[in-house]
This record gives C-alpha cells, structure tokens and sequence, in this order.
DNA sequence: CTCGCTTGTCTAGCGGTGCTAGGGTCGAGC
DNA sequence: GCTCGACCCTAGCACCGCTAGACAAGCGAG
C-alpha cells in the first residue's frame, strides 16, 4: 500500500509542479511562449508526461484560472473586511481587482481571455470560479440599490471592471487614468 | 502607363478579396481557422501571395479590425442619430455597441482580443480606430455630467460596455439578461 | 518580331506547434 | 529470482507561420 501512496503523492506533487512551472513561464514570458516541449524541459520530464495529468494544453490554462481564481477570491475579501463602509469597500474591492489583474497579467488571461475549456455562469461552474463571483457579490449586493437584483449589479459592475482590466493591459486605455476612473465608476454605480 | 494602372488596381482588388476572405472565414469558424493555407486556398492564389500584400497574419487581422472600426462608428453615429434625447440616444448606442459586438464576434475579436499590430490610445492611432472613439464621445460627452471630463466618461462607459460583450459571448456572462444590465448601466452611469 | 529582363507567382522547405503510438526499462509482488 | 505491469521516453504525425529560390509570363527595347 505504501509505495502506491508514495507514488500517488508524487504525482500529485508533480501536477502542482506542471501548473506552477506553465504560470510561471506564462507570467515571465507570455503564453505563446508556454509550448509543451517548453514546459516538459522545465519539470525535466518529457511531453507525454504532461498528456498524462492534463489532457492537453488547454487544460493547463484551466488549472491556472482556477488556481488564480482562488487567490482572487481571497484577495477580494481580504480587501473587502479591511474596509469599512460600503463605499469604501467597494472602491477598495475595485482597486484590488484591477490590481490583482495588472500584477497578474497572465494569470488573469487564463481566468478570462484564453479558453481553459471552464464553465460559465452554469451549474456545473467549478467551485473556485463560483467563489470569486461570489466574493464579488457580497460587497456588491449591499450597494445594489432599491429593487436591483443583486446578481445583475454584480454582473453589471463586474464587466466594467473586467472592460477597464483588459482595455488597460492592451494599451487601449492609457494607465495613469485608472484611479479617476474607478473613482467615477464606484460614484456613479453603487448607491451608498 | 495603363497597364502599371491596370495591374495596380487588381492589386488593390486583391487586397480587398484578401480581408474580406480572412473576415469570412473567422466569422465562419473563428480565427483558429484562419490559416495562411487555408486562406490562400480560398483566394485561389498561393501563401506567398498574402505575404506580399501583408506582413503577415497579424496585419491581416489589423485590416480586418480596421474595417470593422469602420462599420461600427457609423453603426454607432446612425443609432445616435436616430434617437432623440440624451437618455435615450445613449441607451441605443449602448445597445447597438454590444449588437454590433454579437453579430460581428471575430470582427471584434480582431479589434479588441486579438493582436492586429496596431496602436491605441496614441498618437499614431489609425483614423478608424480615433472616429470609432469620436462616435461614442459624442453622444456620451453629453451626459458625462457636471465636472467630469468627457472623454474619461466615455472610457469608463466604453469599458463596461467592452466588459459585457466580451463577458458575454464568452459564456461568462448568461445572454438572456442583457438589457436589464444595459438598462442598469444607462440609468446609473448617465447624467441626463 | 524577337529577345532580354523585370515582375510576379509557385513549389518546396525550415523550424516550430499540439499531440500520440509504440518500444523499452525498471521495480513491485509473488 | 523471476514475471509482469506501470511508467516514461524516443520518434513521428499533421499542422502552423513564414521564406528562399526556381520558374514563367509579359513588358519595353532594338
């Protein structure tokens, strides 16, 4: 028995290694440069190996998002109950939010831009993914408004973050503006 | 001389046959799809041919993105026109933007996700580009609202709606409540 | 009208990609 | 100590973007 345990462990530590190596590759060098062969020589092991923990590349773009998902959702809430007041804690949620999208740029590509073969807004949504929204929601919810729904807030104030997070990173929207814009945006959509 | 013309203009035809083949063909199958053999294929002429009119497959994406710019602003300045009343010239661009974003997916990937080589937010901005801005600044610099710089408005509008349509056709958003989030938007981002 | 040359196109190929079939090795369990 | 199965690697497939070099067509000069 032990030597299975042994063995399940290390490729368990071994899976941990694949993702952690392809977003460090992808974080350091962008994810054209995460190729299979690139990533194999890394961990010292060949491509096939790979093919035995993921199914193929873009499950390993998958198992960054939810990765990245997780740390996201702690550091909403995180920001959010050093906060106090919901204007502050939703300024405070949206700094952290583009923040946590400039710092990791490539991280945020595998939540969002890439396609990690994840489901959306769906039943079978992993949880991690889940847990982000949700993080969202509960400092959103309370500045929804008088007869908003919650969820549609959230949706609403979460694709103006997510429009600001990606039209800055590609150079649509030149950077220095980003603290008047989250000034206006919290302003103007959560009603204090 | 005539003949040089005459060879000139099956030159620019070709060009136009060239984008127009590439926009096809992603909007068919998406941009995965669009490979310089198959494109050249479908042109009937030989991958050399692309690489004489293009630097290669990404200003093949650029052209596309900049005829789409095209499209959209005057898809853009006629709905504005058409409505009267800041409320509700704002809203129909809102909605003809994420209308413009749904039926022309890979024409908008080609502008906003995928790389086409061309500048932003820059001096050396294609016209196209600036005129597709410039229409969404004149009708939201209207309600931008007392103290707000126009143009910082329209970014931040332009973000969300950016937000929401990509959000959307990813499978990120659920389509059915697109215009209770537009109607969100309008209501609590413009001062009418 | 013929010839040389420019211009334009095509064939073939380079180094890369994601992914997989099949052989070989090594160690666990009898 | 031997057998057998789990595991990993080498080698290769079909495809990608892109390019060098051969080749043909058509122009202008004589």
């Amino acid at each position: 028995m032990s030597v299975q345990e042994r063995k399940q462990r290390e490729r368990v530590e071994r899976e941990r290694l694949i993702v952690a190596t392809a977003r460090e590759l992808a974080e350091q060098q962008g994810w054209d440069a995460v190729t299979t062969r690139r990533l194999a020589e890394r961990i010292e092991y060949s491509q096939p190996v790979l093919y035995s923990h993921f199914r193929g590349k873009r499950e390993i773009i998958g198992a960054v998002a939810l990765e990245g998902a997780a740390e996201m959702a702690a550091a909403l809430r995180a920001a959010a109950s050093a906060a106090d007041g919901p204007r502050t804690r939703v300024a405070a949620l949206a700094r952290t939010y583009l923040e946590f999208a400039a710092r990791n740029p490539a991280v945020y590509d595998a939540m969002f831009e890439l396609d990690g073969g994840l489901a959306f807004a769906n039943d079978d949504t992993p949880q991690p993914l889940k847990d982000a929204f949700a993080a969202l929601l509960e400092s959103l919810g309370e500045v929804a408004g008088d007869g908003v729904h919650p969820g549609l807030f959230t949706e609403v104030f979460w694709a103006a973050l997510h429009g600001l997070a990606t039209l800055t990173r590609a150079g649509r929207l030149p950077p220095e503006d980003t603290e008047p814009r989250v000034e206006l945006l919290v302003d103007r959509l959560a009603v204090v």
